[in-house]
DNA sequence: TACATTTTGTCACTCAGTGACGTATTGACA
DNA sequence: TGTCAATACGTCACTGAGTGACAAAATGTA
């Protein structure tokens, strides 16, 4: 989950500096850090999607431009397509991020848990994330549904997730579990997880998600 | 259109193309027919999705231009969009538009036979229709896989069954099936009907579909 | 025949995205 | 501190998808 509301100072300072010399002493200061360069990848980068996220939930994705992302930052339009391959990215990159964290998630299940049950608390525990800032999900989720191109995206990243996890359940059974079958175990799991995350958007958002999300698992577990 | 020869070299085009040759003569002699407009745009829309698919399947999705599609058919860019809002939807259009067929195959169901049984046997009816050609089904699937806005919106066009046949189910089974559970039942066919597909892709497409299908939708019916 | 409707082509335009190239910034080493 | 290679950025020019506006052509109807 990005952090909408944090400052732009550190970029300011960046746009600046075509001009005037005075990050020269930010430099002597914070000479012992070798990757300063990649402090400046990383805050521009999350100033571009702070503005772009904020100027999407405004006016709308379509409606919205590179140019009007960029200028408020100084940043070029070129320089954008430096950090995010489309403009889709910006909206969807951060969640494709994350995939690494399912996979810590679910290698950290114990091991006498039941396949379902393993990926089933893993992906749970996504659901307190979205509790934190429910306001947000909504309006994030919304996005993704109203815009065509975002909800192609959205469905992609699903499917890496399914990929990953379903490695990693492959990696956790060993031998025992057949690929087809891990593949539907997670598969399984995701839908019953999207269903209930749609049923809690179709009610605005205003149910509580957990209680939702085990139902929904429950429903899974002894249908047939 | 300015230019006569074009005109009637367009029109030529459209008619001499497959079955549709006979066609021009007996509306003209009949006149009575008034869809000859209605005849015309359906022709045009099928030699599109013909010259596209191959100039895809041949050079790739994203290095073929609207004007590589149109060129041959002696059509402008500007009437390709009155067609296809998207150059996906020429890709993915068709498999949309079969969705109805879908939902009438899952209404002509047995009424005795059990939810998950009557969605699996509905999507089972789709693999004979792959199965009789296999080769243009890998092809076609390989662009939808190696092309990422290609991947979306199979995505997007799954998720359009799934609202379908849920939406069928629930008129199926009336009030007792609730909503999240109708869902549920449709997304574990889907998941599996989708795994047995990804594998068949997988090995080739060498393999026998169906029997995949079948043994994927068993791994749902008997765990857990 | 004449007239209304629909379809199409042309033109001009916006915007996403890319390649090339020059410049500015940074990191490491003298 | 100065030098130099590597990296990051800006500018410019370009391709291609997609759209709005308007005129010309084809069709339906009478």
């Amino acid at each position: 989950m990005p952090a909408i509301e944090s400052s732009g100072e550190a970029i300011a300072c960046r746009a600046s500096s075509h001009n005037f010399e005075h990050d020269l002493e930010t430099t002597a200061m914070t000479a012992k850090i070798t990757n300063l360069r990649e402090q400046f990848k990383t805050t521009t980068r999350q100033e571009l999607t702070r503005v772009g996220l904020e100027l999407f939930l405004q006016q709308g994705f379509a409606t919205t431009t590179i140019d009007q992302i960029v200028e408020p930052l100084g940043i070029s339009k070129r320089t954008f397509f430096r950090y995010f391959a489309t403009k889709e990215d910006l909206v969807v990159e951060w969640q494709t991020e994350m995939t690494p964290a399912f996979v810590d998630e679910l290698n950290s299940r114990p091991s006498e848990e039941a396949p379902f049950k393993a990926v089933s608390e893993t992906l749970l525990s996504l659901a307190s994330r979205i509790n934190t800032n429910p306001e947000l999900a909504f309006a994030l989720m919304r996005l993704l549904k109203e815009t065509p191109s975002l909800a192609g995206r959205d469905m992609e990243r699903r499917m890496v997730w399914e990929q990953a996890l379903t490695a990693a359940l492959i990696e956790r059974e060993g031998p025992v579990m057949p690929r087809l079958k891990a593949r539907i175990i997670v598969g399984m799991a995701m839908t019953a997880w999207t269903a209930a995350l749609d049923e809690w958007y179709a009610d605005g958002g205003k149910v509580e998600l957990r209680p939702l999300m085990e139902q929904a698992f429950s429903l899974v577990t002894y249908q047939q």
